[in-house]
DNA sequence: ACTTTCTTGTGAAGATTTTCACAAGCGGCT
DNA sequence: AGCCGCTTGTGAAAATCTTCACAAGAAAGT
């Protein structure tokens, strides 16, 4: 279990201060980052700069992703809007949807193309990664399609479990699902 | 790991059958499944509708939850507009913001309402959860907030890590730790 | 009734993850 | 230098999760 840190000012950090964050183990955090490289320092813990450095190189961060929004509606807009998606690397290249109705709509800079052209935009623009934020009864077939355009990964908002290929990550954000598993914690807590 | 299933006509469904929807394995359906009482029949599998109803109430999904949107920005409003929301049993009964200049428009049904009213909404419609749709900035203190008004469980947009007790469930949607996990496995792929 | 074909439920084995515990290393203080 | 207070890195133990394997039960056909 990977967790990020935050800034808190400090030169250094221990295992102790970033499990408490983490909410986790120290122990936990210290067999995490042993995974990639012993680069502690015994009696102080881990430099933050380095850190940050590190896990920056681990989680692929030092490069862009370029990213194709698929579905230019409400989620799509909030994704779109959201500021720290350049800053961490992410660069929509694209946003496409089959409504006529908002083809053509300017979002910033970005105007937003057809579902047709979606696997010549993925080509075209080396898109990486697909943000699905269309309709369950369209998220399989454009998942299929953008896989075979060749894209490497994808973060799913559509509640349907996608088919792939194995060899292609699926992240999946099901707001219904997450409130599921809250209610089930609730009711569970309630009954133990 | 539980997963949901999905109508498809049958009047009864194997493990093995559910295992290749849920993206796990025969066995692994059954362990969890024996876990709450045996209700499949062998040779048969397990009927569809007796399921849906087991984990309905396994789930709590036989209630209705009372819940409180925080925050009407983009999130906010994406997710208010979501429309499996109330046909699974999710009540948006309130939402508030702090900007004066959304207070008192109209979503809808709702009139949004000043933060400071936080508490007393909690306590006066019963919420039993909020949505933190908020900044990063906010969410601590909006969160804490919340609980010490009573509520049981948060849902979180905000990209940080709450802290709360212990008993509080908090499930996390962090749109940009999605796409980090993402960009990990693709890394960790070509580097494999 | 008997055999065949399915599929569950579950102990046991196997694999993986988490926690424990402690030697080894670093920095400062005397 | 020598000692003390911290903290890492890591085997080994404990706990947890997953898979295997199979007896037992249920329906359908003969």
């Amino acid at each position: 279990m990977l967790e990020l840190i935050q800034d808190d000012g400090g030169v250094t950090v221990s295992s102790e201060q970033l499990a408490r964050r983490g909410h986790t183990t120290a122990a936990q955090v210290r067999k995490d980052l042993s995974h990639f490289g012993s680069f502690g320092k015994r009696g102080l813990g881990y430099g933050v700069d380095e850190l940050k450095d590190r896990l920056r190189i681990i989680l692929g961060l030092d490069r862009v992703w370029r990213v194709i929004l698929i579905g230019a509606g409400r989620i799509g807009s909030a994704l779109f809007e959201y500021p720290d998606f350049k800053k961490r690397g992410y660069d929509c290249v694209a946003v496409v949807d089959s409504d006529p109705a908002k083809i053509g709509q300017k979002w910033g800079e970005r105007v937003i193309r057809p579902a047709e052209e979606l696997e010549s935009l993925i080509k075209e623009l080396h898109a990486t990664l697909v943000i699905l934020a269309v309709p369950a009864s369209a998220a399989q077939l454009v998942a299929e399609r953008s896989v075979n355009a060749g894209v490497r990964g994808i973060l799913n908002f559509a509640p349907v479990q996608i088919q792939v290929p194995e060899d292609i990550p699926v992240e999946n954000v099901n707001l219904v699902m997450e409130l599921e598993a809250l209610s089930f914690q609730i009711t569970r807590a309630l009954t133990t």
